[in-house]
RNA sequence: GGUACCAUAGCUCAGUUGGUAGAGCAACGGACUGAAAAUCCGUGUGUCCCUGGUUCAAUUCCAGGUGGUACCA
């Protein structure tokens, strides 16, 4: 069997675009099944806020890695890559495609083309730092960042916290400065990638994400959210939908509000899915009403690497 | 129909003693290798309602018009 002839579909695209119902039209005229590459819709606590496809859309067609874990539990970019690395080879068996689909951007990059070997974190060791950054402030990490690891210091966003601390959080825990582990290499996968993204106009998307946060809202998204509020430390639910409504339960502001700010920390997000593909040169961009040229795209593509 | 007030960014509004304008929210652009639906950086996007008049110069002053709001008929 020639690797080479297979193929990874990637579907990408913001937020609320169509990705579910095309993914499911791709597979059904492919005759395969959908990876989701969506780090919200692996939660299966996540009924509403997550969007993740319908009952019978995933009775349609056969789905991988929705509502496959548990809120509670920890997951995270490296280990999607391997899990999906590790279930192709089945799929491939199969069939020549496999489509992997969402708004993930660097999960999607992950299972593309590779992510440098790094450890786990220690929770304990985490505990400690977020107490840290706390109480001492983030300026105390980065000048420990300068003296353990002054590469990093120099090229992460010293203004993200997020950035800082996990800098500085692998020099402590490896002992080794950050900056060694990132090698951005390119790893080679035994199959080709056919990149496609969706978008629409701008308008016509920030309708879509309006009305389907009142959908989610109508469907009872409050409910799940309440039920959830316990967990709401979990990383899983620093999300958009929830972290809004757990502030109305705080009284921070009306329930109107929290709506408002759902739709509008959507349509941010989906702002920064777009930003993520587009500075991507591999994404051949369609609309989703383009199902048929996506599909000729795709048996184009085949075609021509058979010819080579 | 009459009187008063208003008309400035997508919205709510400030302002210019006459020298073409700025806040909040919204929006837009970008970065991003284990928290990524997270986190962070950047950007005013404008026939100052229209037409005349006064003036070196009008978004600003004057007149008329149009639209809106309130009150009186």
């Amino acid at each position: 069997m020639n690797e080479k002839q297979k193929y990874l579909v990637v579907l990408a695209g913001p937020t609320a675009v169509g990705k579910t119902d095309i993914s499911i039209e791709l597979a059904k005229h492919f005759k395969t099944g959908i990876i989701s590459a969506d780090s919200r819709q692996f939660y299966k606590e996540l009924k509403i806020g997550a969007a993740p496809p319908e009952q019978e859309q995933l009775e349609t067609v056969k789905h991988y890695f929705v509502g496959f874990k548990s809120i509670s539990e920890y997951y995270n970019v490296s280990r999607f890559e391997q899990d999906v690395l590790q279930l192709l080879p089945g799929i491939f068996e199969k069939n020549n495609i496999a489509i992997l689909t969402g708004g993930s951007g660097l999960y999607i990059d992950a299972v593309c083309h590779g992510i440098d070997d790094m450890p786990d974190h220690d929770p304990e060791l985490r505990q400690q730092l977020t107490e840290r950054m706390n109480s001492e402030g983030i300026e105390s990490l980065r000048l420990e960042l300068k003296k353990l690891d002054p590469e990093s210091y120099n090229n992460v966003d010293l203004k993200n916290k997020n950035r800082v601390f996990r800098a500085l959080e692998m020099c402590l825990l490896t002992g080794k400065p950050y900056s060694q582990f990132l090698l951005k290499s390119k790893k080679e996968r035994p199959f080709n990638i056919i990149r496609i993204a969706l978008n629409m106009d701008r308008a016509l998307l920030h309708d879509r994400i309006n009305r389907r946060v009142d959908l989610m809202m109508e469907k009872g998204l409050e409910n799940e959210a309440r039920e959830l509020y316990k967990f709401r430390s979990c990383n899983a639910l620093k999300t958009v939908g929830y972290k809004e409504l757990f502030e109305y339960f705080d009284g921070i502001h009306t329930r109107d509000v929290a709506i408002e700010l759902i739709k509008r920390n959507t349509r941010r997000y989906a702002r920064r899915q777009i930003s993520w593909f587009n500075r991507n040169n591999d994404y051949t961009w369609f609309t989703p009403g383009q199902v048929s040229e996506i599909t000729g795209f795709i048996q184009n593509e085949i075609s021509k690497e058979k010819n080579e």
